[in-house]
DNA sequence: AACTCGGGGTC
DNA sequence: GACCCAGAGTT
């Protein structure tokens, strides 16, 4: 596959920066503070993610941690607690351990240029450029999805988006875009247009053609059918996987929640311990029975992932620390990793979505049967 | 270069 | 269901 003309249409940047102040997103919680701590956060909370998600998040996340000092010195179970339902948690882990970098060897000042964001945990080339074109003026450029999408229109690129060699070589044009004409003063809004371009006006199924101030000079919409471009991108196939979540529940609703591995699904979230097969299927009856305990079993509960099918299967055990079975020979019990927590208690820890949910949902219960 | 990581919006 | 979203880090 060859790449397209790379000539590109003349008087982009300007266009894009008239247009952002005519009819970009203006009213977003990060937009126009000029602190590059909430700039951050922001980009951070908003990779993989959408805008309307994000938003409920943002907020409650800059109450709780104010400035970078805050997010530093705060406990990573707090920040985990922050950003619980948020998914990607690495994210979040990395974010704290940014926050110290910052704190620990810039002096807590947050850095605006791109070669020294670069170096940061949890900062890619996407994000370094929307911190130093958004508050510094830096003349560099973003590659997020939108952008990625508006490029592959605008030269009807049929390469696969995926690639590597593909979106090098995007970030070449993008930046070319960039270096031509950009000035410092307009970096932000042309940024903030490029990406309001893609989310509001250039969208994936629907585009709204009549609307673009790129619509001269976009080859995807001369050939009439915009959204055959970017051509969809070779996923790997999805897997299934059943997950028994083995929860301890003693008499007064308190059950056992451990901190999960670093790496993985969930990492570093507190959950009740998670047994796969054949441990959670059959090894699990073995178990109730050999410690002649009896176990609620619900049924499957769904949860998609990108990129896995999960099938959640609650057993909910009522436990006594008087029945004899020692905590050590549960299943999946990590003794020194877990803790006996208050169903009300619990919400305040990073959890995943489901747990909190089941959670959630115990909580209610108690309180509505008083 | 391929894989891994969440949860939800939207069709 | 399928596909994607203001991607980055690891193998």
């Amino acid at each position: 596959m060859t790449a397209p003309d790379p000539t590109p249409p003349s008087g982009v940047f300007a266009r894009v920066v008239a247009w952002q102040r005519r009819a970009g997103r203006h009213g977003l919680p990060w937009q126009g503070t000029g602190d590059p701590y909430r700039v951050w956060l922001s980009e951070i909370m908003l990779q993989q993610t959408q805008v309307a998600t994000v938003l409920r998040y943002y907020e409650r996340f800059v109450a709780r941690f104010a400035n970078v000092h805050a997010l530093a010195a705060a406990p990573l179970d707090e920040v985990l607690a922050a950003w619980s339902g948020l998914g990607y948690y690495r994210r979040a882990r990395l974010l704290h351990r940014c926050a110290q970098v910052v704190v620990q060897r810039h002096g807590g000042r947050f850095p605006c240029d791109f070669a020294t964001l670069r170096t940061l945990p949890g900062i890619g080339d996407s994000t370094a450029a929307a911190i130093a074109a958004f508050c510094a003026g830096e003349r560099v450029s973003i590659l997020d999805g939108n952008v990625r999408r508006v490029l592959m229109r605008l030269w009807a690129d049929d390469r696969d988006p995926a690639a590597v060699a593909t979106q090098r070589d995007l970030w070449a044009r993008a930046q070319g875009l960039v270096l031509a004409t950009a000035t410092p003063a307009d970096m932000a809004a042309y940024t903030q247009g490029l990406m309001d371009l893609g989310a509001t006006v250039c969208t994936r199924l629907r585009p709204h053609c009549d609307a673009c101030p790129l619509l001269d000079g976009c080859q995807a919409h001369r050939a009439g059918t915009p959204t055959a471009w970017p051509r969809p991108r070779a996923r790997a196939p999805r897997r299934t996987e059943r997950w028994w979540l083995l929860l301890l529940r003693r008499g007064d609703g308190v059950c056992w929640l451990q901190r999960r591995a670093s790496g993985g699904i969930w990492g570093g979230l507190w959950a009740p311990p998670v047994l796969t097969e054949p441990q959670g299927d059959q090894g699990l009856r073995a178990w109730l029975q050999r410690a002649g305990l009896t176990a609620i079993w619900a049924p499957p509960q769904p949860h998609a992932l990108t990129h896995r099918d999960l099938a959640l299967h609650w057993v909910v055990v009522p436990w006594t620390d008087a029945a004899g079975e020692a905590l050590a020979h549960v299943p999946g019990v990590l003794v020194d990793q877990g803790a006996w927590w208050s169903p009300a208690e619990a919400l305040a820890l990073g959890l995943p979505a489901p747990v909190r949910v089941w959670l959630a949902a115990a909580v209610s219960r108690t309180s509505s049967s008083r």
